[in-house]
DNA sequence: ACATATTTTTAGTTTTGTCTAAAAATTAAT
DNA sequence: ATTAATTTTTAGACAAAACTAAAAATATGT
């Protein structure tokens, strides 16, 4: 399995989470900043070993072995980003970027040790959870700030961006996981929020609140 | 720079160290396991971007530049290894395989917060000095045990064979890194000797004593 | 339904790093 | 000093992963 292959399989994964399963050539191409062609190209090596289903012209979705092989990296993944954070004090918009060049390290001793090191962390520095050795993972319940009520109220869980620049807009404005969130007011006009963040009160736009998750 | 340029750039520089500084086609396809046409591919590209001098059908030998990198990978790896021992408790025949990888992972960052969180070790689990981010490292005094004459001692501070198969057998035999050495006896008939190691008394081929560095 | 637009695939290159087989240079032996 | 052996380089090929440009299939609009 080469990195690529590798990357191709995670980014069919995530596309596939919000669709229907089928994900297309145009879009896997976007994902991972490369052209279709060379995606076809890869779709059809990686059939052919049996890690997705391709129809053409119609697109790929993942076979079980293929699942189980972007598990594995969104595993890797996700427990190094834990221990950039936990145990070497990066900044929680620092680590993708480093995760991606580790999760592709290969020897399941090292993530078990790591794993332990990091006594089994759930999820991960920005709310996604870890799946275990087995691929199995929490489907936590949670919903998008932007669709609750006013004067409901919950604990910060997730992001849905995590580009770093909305990560380091929410630390600039002190709001991270964990934090205890009220809806106070909402401005009908352009969808902003007045909230009580731990006991702080602040005002959001609608955009950011269409990427923050709470708990429910 | 690849991965591939970075291990011949390590090959050559460890070839170097115990030799003239030129370092022969041959001998880094041998090291690298790879066949000397490829070789010759390689390094013309490497003296191309101005990492190493090369003389056809001659050899090669580092320049400044290209020694820094050397460094500053057998930096990344050494201190991999350290983690690996320290942190995640692998056996010091288990790390190297794994820091092979790890070295050529891209984040000066990442590998300034391993130092710190590490910290800062002068030598690896096998003995060998980690150089610092500007490619200095301390060169401590040590001679092999074959070496040395019947009456002296000393602590065992590195092994020259780093092989899994040596580093097991001297964990069979409990001689470790820090144990206090001395030689009692050496029977001239093929060079063995027997050894006081922290109390106990034990005898080893000759084999075994020159691959085993004392302090001086 | 038919023309147009979009998506996807094919065909043909490129780059990187490897290989084999053969030629050239160097080194060793008689 | 030739000849023979070894080392090193060249020439040509291949696999992986990307690209561009053009063709084919599918989707859309009137
Ligand atoms: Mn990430
Ligand atoms: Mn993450
Ligand atoms: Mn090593
Ligand atoms: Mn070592």
């Amino acid at each position: 399995m080469t990195h690529s292959e590798e990357n191709y399989l995670r980014a069919i994964y995530h596309l596939g989470r919000d669709g229907d399963g089928y994900v297309s050539t145009n879009a896997i191409a976007d994902r991972l900043a490369t052209k279709p062609s060379s995606v076809t190209d890869m779709v059809k090596k990686l059939a052919e070993k049996g890690l997705l289903d391709y129809v053409r012209y119609q697109g790929v979705s993942l076979t079980e072995s293929g699942e189980n092989v972007a598990l594995t990296l969104i595993r890797k993944h996700r427990l190094w980003e834990v221990f950039l954070v936990e145990k070497l004090h990066f900044s929680w918009d620092e680590v993708h970027e480093v995760a991606e060049q580790l999760e592709h390290i290969k020897s399941e001793k090292l993530i078990d040790k790591l794993d332990a090191l990091l006594q089994y962390p759930k999820y991960d520095p920005h709310g996604d959870p870890i799946p275990d050795k087995d691929g199995k993972f929490e489907r936590r319940e949670k919903k998008l700030l932007s669709e609750m009520n006013v004067g409901e109220a919950g604990i910060c869980v997730g992001v849905k961006d995590s580009s770093a620049t909305f990560l380091k807009f929410l630390d600039r404005h002190q709001i991270a996981l964990g934090n205890n969130i009220k809806i106070m007011e909402r401005e009908e006009y352009d969808g902003s929020l007045t909230l009580l963040i731990e006991g702080r009160e602040i005002s959001i736009s609608h955009q950011i609140a269409s990427n923050l998750y709470l708990n429910s």
